[in-house]
DNA sequence: TGAAAATCCGTGTGCGGGCACGGTAAAAAG
DNA sequence: CTTTTTACCGTGCCCGCACACGGATTTTCA
């Protein structure tokens, strides 16, 4: 048991490249003063020897300390942001071993200015990389162009702008989500004659709606296989309880012919409630997200299904991708991270996460 | 803006112990050779310095080379156990950054011989840690003895040995999936006359059903909810094609009332050539794990749903928390890992993996 | 042609800790 | 009182890499 693997070294790389390690770690870490040959060489060697640097020596010898922000909205326990910060936290205490800090920049999702600030203390802090929600469009595309000029990189969450000079990005296909949901709200035993989409009401009319190409997945799908259902869409305001139920009674509550319900963020459960509380029953309820209080609603039979993601792995996958591409120079894997879509209902809900 | 990892180090220990760092890293290691003053006097710094020992440095410079057996079915490409290998492969690359190895003692998991000689070959190896895939009862417990005494941590993957003295399982709830599985087959427009399972015929007596808990849970819901509805059997030999046309023709071929078929391992494939060739079109069909054939399958409309799990993520992140331990000492996590069931149907399996 | 500037590159030190080696002092044996 | 044993302990090299520094070579330009 002599003869183990020897690993590569920069030594290796360097001898057999006919240069000194001090040129080997120039080509490596990019830092210029090389002749277009021997950096060519040494890249040729590094190929073939299959050289991967050690990550402890590496990280041991340079001490540096590396930040990424992370800039999501702030949230209360249980709704949908408070899983990503979940998986942004377990990731920060993994890649603190390699001397990574994570630090979150949070803001008001309903704010612009709030975004706006959080975007820019993010900036102030010259952190050495980024991960963003990117709910404002313009304040996100100012926020790329800071940062893409200082060469940080930062990666979209969630959702994303396609012209803006993003590494990677993470998040579900959302049309593709809107399909698949109406194929679950259709799956039944009847055939609906009509449906209720429930929507969030926007007074302020600057606001993006991060389901608009839910909704339009779930248009297409209704008007593909089931053109004679109607679509009634119902608007309510979350953050008055009383309105909810006044809206609910005067469309869904009246339905006689079979009540189906969507609702394409992640409030579901708040038409659960509603539903419970009347005593409705046999409805077809698909939300998405698997908020506590939406899997309850699953469980208790008020929701038929959920579409979920794991929004909280997809945090951790980002961070340490950014990780990777921070300490390794690694090129990401794959830029756009299409995470899974999951069909949970009650019996399978118990062994999500 | 080059923050430093301020951190306390051995040497920092020394000097205020009053002591060579040697003496320290003896203390630290129990490594004997210390005088009880001094040895208190050196855990009372420590303590009151927070000293952390720094990863970077201590793997550095102890180069011990671990390994990590995986005792894991053969299989050809493209079925179930060939995801779970790339899972290893995958995490293979990413641990051996941390001068981790990763090895595979393959066997045929339809031979207890085979098994037994792939668990002797890796106690002969003396690895730092093993997973295993307990197709073999007893040879198994004898596998878990001989690892125990001789102090090396074993996890098991897929299925479990509850007193075997393991350190982690990865592995799906077998009767939830089957539960699951009828609520799935079971959901459709219509009440079921009859329930064809598929099942493989097992000559061997001595072979242990990993799939039976499976079965026992769809068999349960069934009886549960629809009790009136037939459950019928049929055994087919999977390395004999022409006797499976032959089998599904004198049954399910000659269904009137509707197909209803259900298979508890990963080959429904098999049955969805068969309806393919035969031209039978809204068949309800439903099967486990996301093979190529299987997905495919399910594409192009012949299988309706698949019961899933991410086996390449299971391995991995088995492979990733044997790592930890080894490393860091830490305690597992999670002793049960329970992964998560996925239903995948035609609009979401793209995104799948 | 020679000097200055621009390029390129090798050497050496140190990161924090593991561990072999050898040394010193106290205890035991002769 | 020597000699040997035992119990402790400090020194120094090494792990693989980052990076500063200065030396060497080439290019530029007067």
């Amino acid at each position: 048991m002599k003869a183990e693997i020897s690993k590569v070294t920069i030594n290796d790389v360097a001898k057999a490249a006919g240069v000194s390690k001090g040129t080997v770690d120039r080509v490596i870490h990019n830092r210029g003063e090389v002749s277009r040959k021997s950096r060519e060489k040494v890249l040729r060697v590094i190929d073939e020897l299959g050289f991967k640097p050690n990550l402890y020596a590496s990280l041991l010898a340079s001490q540096k300390e590396r930040t990424i922000c992370c800039i999501i909205p702030e949230c209360r326990p249980g709704e949908f942001w408070s899983m990503t910060r979940k998986g942004i936290q377990e990731a920060a205490a993994i890649v603190s071993r390699y001397g990574v800090k994570v630090v979150c920049a949070g803001f008001d999702q309903y704010s612009v200015d709030s975004f706006r600030m959080a975007c820019d203390s993010v900036v102030s802090m010259n952190p050495s990389g980024v991960l963003v929600a990117p709910m404002f469009r313009d304040e996100t595309m100012r926020l790329a162009d800071s940062l893409s000029s200082s060469g940080i990189p930062f990666m979209f969450l969630d959702s994303k702008i396609d012209d803006a000079g993003y590494l990677a990005y993470f998040g579900m296909p959302m049309y593709e989500s809107g399909y698949l949901c109406a194929d679950i709200l259709t799956g039944g035993r009847n055939i609906p004659h009509k449906v209720y989409v429930v929507r969030i009401s926007r007074d302020k009319t600057g606001l993006s709606d991060p389901t608009a190409a839910r909704r339009a997945g779930f248009m297409d799908f209704m008007a593909r296989h089931y053109p004679e259902t109607l679509i009634e869409n119902v608007f309510i305001d979350p953050k008055d309880a009383a309105s909810i139920y006044e809206r609910l009674d005067a469309t869904v509550g009246r339905e006689k012919d079979g009540r189906f319900v969507v609702m394409f963020n992640s409030r579901i459960h708040l038409v659960a409630d509603y539903l419970s509380v009347k005593g409705f029953h046999d409805c077809r309820v698909v939300g998405f997200d698997a908020l506590e209080r939406n899997v309850a609603a699953l469980k208790d039979g008020t929701v038929y299904a959920l579409i979920a993601q794991h929004t909280d792995r997809q945090a951790l996958d980002a961070v340490n991708a950014m990780t990777d591409h921070l300490l390794l120079g690694t090129p990401v894997a794959k830029r756009d991270n299409f995470i899974q879509m999951d069909i949970l209902n009650r019996y399978n809900c118990d062994y999500y996460l």
